[in-house]
DNA sequence: GTCAGATGTATGGTATACCACATAGCATAT
DNA sequence: ATATGCTATGTGGTATACCATACATCTGAC
């Protein structure tokens, strides 16, 4: 072996803003933002005397991460991490439905069959751990399930929009997914959108995952009242709620 | 006129950064960006030494402009515009046609009576000026008429989720929807969008949406050659013809 | 003549210094 | 005691200097 295979893996297409704003994003998404006593403020010199570098890649991160919508960058006055208001989490439920039920419908048409086993094998194996209230686990592979159909439509668009989307849900979902009275209901759902994209059938298929996901949006707008306080008597939009006949 | 309105816009929240994207995203957009003579590269000593300011603020708004992917930063190569491919092209189409259906689906509900007369007389007026060939008006109108059925769903993520393709779309526009053949089937299609989100049927309402720019899809597919010579030999994915079928 | 290696230059990546503004605390005057 | 204004300090915004790499060009040897 040479020199040079040795010492080829010079760290090459590697830079710092981009490993920040790798290292930021997956930080921000993993704290509880939601939590009162959760830091919000993010100090660009303390970070950067964190990290051990200078401001510039950390600027260059913050601004990647604003375009994303996860942090606020208020001139002079410093960054924010973005608390997502109830009615943008609607949003984003309405939005999500709006792609993965697209993502079925296509689905149904490019997936294989022999892929379309592997996602009826992987929802039945979760199906048991989710009756067994395993909340977190049940939780993630939820979130699998949803995030394999967008795969099966084989539109990377539409999986990368969706994923920008979970990335929003991810400090959400464990209140709003993880309750017990729902996994039943959802594993049901499940399996009946399985057996549209395996009849090959768009209408059904998109239709089913259609109100799978609305079920969560009306979900969520009933019970979702910690966020409440911090922007009540603001115009939350919740006409919303005239939308469940939509989706019946 | 008291006093404070007088004095209130002390010219505050205005960074350079900010300006700089937005001068560099429009420049962009307006550009033909797949004349075989466009400058694809961006030196950022020249746009500092062109807008007669620093290099910083200007790397801040590339890192912007690289997360909504109009640009590709390389590391120590260089910045260069991102000529889709494509399949790109395609797949951006039906995303924006999965919110799109969604926002009628919504409209149905929240829109009211009045914003929907008003929609069908812009929609009227321009179909006029459609058939007279005028297509450079006509395709503005068209996307206009587009952006307002985003509009009336009510549902801001899904307006600015689709604004973020449109904005791609901008620079393919003339050559993928002028075309006076398709125009005349286009207001046709219009006209029935609106009648059903009159008639206030969402399933009716989405489906139309869904097929009228699922023709786009098939008319782009069809008739895209110019880039197929940039990435010929390439796995472009053409499996989206497969998929006609499914939007019947 | 051709190819390998060296060297120069241009360009992006990073660090740092400096500036403008926002904020809080204190002092002073009413 | 309160209100107003000043000052100190910290933060983000910007400019600039320097470093590392990629690429082109030149040169020399075979």
């Amino acid at each position: 072996m040479s020199f040079s295979d040795l010492l080829k893996p010079v760290s090459i297409n590697f830079t710092l803003k981009d490993h920040t704003y790798s290292l930021l994003k997956e930080a921000i998404l993993k704290m509880d933002i939601y939590s009162p006593t959760a830091q919000l403020r993010l100090d660009e010199r303390n970070l950067a005397s964190q990290l051990r570098i200078s401001r510039t890649p950390i600027r260059e991160a913050l601004a990647r991460l604003a375009q994303d919508g996860l942090v606020e960058i208020q001139p002079r006055k410093g960054v924010f991490i973005c608390q997502k208001t109830r009615s943008e989490i609607l949003e984003m439920i309405v939005t999500w439905a709006a792609l993965e039920s697209m993502a079925a419908r296509l689905a149904t048409s490019v997936a294989s069959d022999s892929s379309l086993k592997a996602l009826r094998k992987f929802a039945m194996k979760h199906s048991t751990s989710a009756t067994k209230a395993e909340l977190s686990e049940y939780s993630d592979a939820n979130i699998k399930f949803h995030q394999w159909i967008l795969e099966l439509s084989g539109c990377e668009l539409l999986r990368t929009t969706a994923d920008g989307l979970f990335m929003h849900m991810y400090s959400v979902r464990r209140r709003a997914m993880g309750e017990s009275d729902r996994a039943s209901r959802s594993v049901q759902d499940h399996m009946q959108i399985i057996e549209a994209l395996e009849a090959r059938d768009p209408e059904l298929a998109s239709k089913r995952v259609l109100e799978h996901t609305m079920r969560l949006h009306a979900h969520v707008d009933k019970t979702w009242t910690r966020l409440e306080s911090l922007s009540s008597g603001e115009d939350d939009g919740d006409h919303f709620n005239l939308l469940e006949n939509s989706f019946s």
